[in-house]
DNA sequence: ATGGTGGATTATCCA
């Protein structure tokens, strides 16, 4: 069995790119991340023609995250339990404001969809789109660590008490986890994506018994899953390593190859990602 | 010093 995670950007402006790259690449079950659209949007019916059953979630512009298989979609829950949801900072009452008066309301939290999971051919998958934490001051980042905290717990929770269920927790992580994981650490000073807590995060998920069993295959460095559009970074290999398949115990020992797919962020038209296979014995 | 690319939705917000 052929395993995937890509994050897409856009399934609606991708869809012929993502139906050349299935047909192409012989996959058997693919996370999509970064949708962006809601369900009645997402071309289900141009997957389903090439033989894939399909689980989507998505209800505005951005994040959305689906499942693509083709051998067997089972069980799809919608959003990982316990994961907390983005509530806006309150605002700050204005500094003319009468004494005794009503402070702002407080924001309602912002359900997004980051997160699907189903089971395909005996593994359970989960399609994660971590928040991005935008900047180190930026209440974001509390969020962002908050996320994975809650991933990390409920993970824990679940290999706990089923041992050897094969799970994967597959998609963006927004974690560079290595310095090696980013083309110039100097750059990236004062920024997400490589702060101590990120990393800690991330490792206290492989601690908890999800193994990145993809770097074993393909290590760095200069391997690298995203390149942003700007300032050709593609093209001068200035990447990224932030889209990972962590596998529990039982999965990790049926991992036969892993490889990131660098051909497919070439030319117009691609995702700033490229796709990550695993492949399974 | 700024914007630099791309997507969704429409003059911004997000990555």
């Amino acid at each position: 069995m052929r395993l995937a995670t890509w994050n897409v950007n856009s399934a609606r402006a991708r869809v012929d790119r993502i139906a050349d790259w299935l047909q192409r690449s012989d996959v058997d079950v693919v996370a999509l991340q970064e949708t962006k659209c809601k369900d009645a949007q997402f071309p289900a019916e141009r997957f389903e023609a090439l033989g894939y059953e399909v689980a989507h979630t998505g209800f505005s512009q951005w994040n959305g995250v689906a499942i693509l298989s083709r051998v067997g979609l089972s069980d799809v829950e919608v959003g990982f339990p316990g994961m907390p949801a983005w509530a806006p900072p309150a605002p700050q009452p204005p500094d003319d404001a009468p004494e005794g008066a009503e402070p702002p309301a407080a924001p309602d939290p912002v359900h997004e969809a980051r997160a699907i999971g189903a089971t395909c051919g005996g593994v359970r998958v989960w399609s994660l789109y971590v928040p991005n934490g935008r900047g180190v001051d930026d209440p974001h980042l509390a969020y962002k660590l908050e996320w994975l905290s809650a991933l990390r717990a409920a993970g824990e929770t679940w290999l706990e008490q089923h041992p050897a269920s094969q799970v994967a927790l597959t998609g963006d992580f927004n974690v560079a986890p290595l310095d090696e994981d980013v083309w110039d650490m100097a750059v990236f000073d004062g920024s997400t994506h490589v702060t101590d807590e990120e990393r800690a995060a991330f490792t206290a998920l492989t601690r908890a018994g999800f193994a990145d069993v993809v770097r074993p295959l393909a290590p760095g460095p200069g391997v690298y899953t995203f390149w942003d559009y700007q300032q050709l970074r593609f093209p001068k290999k200035q990447g990224m390593r932030i889209d990972f398949v962590l596998a529990s115990p039982a999965l990790e020992s049926r991992v036969t190859g892993a490889w990131v797919d660098r051909d497919e962020r070439k030319g117009k038209g691609a995702s700033d990602h490229a796709p990550v296979v695993v492949d399974l014995g």
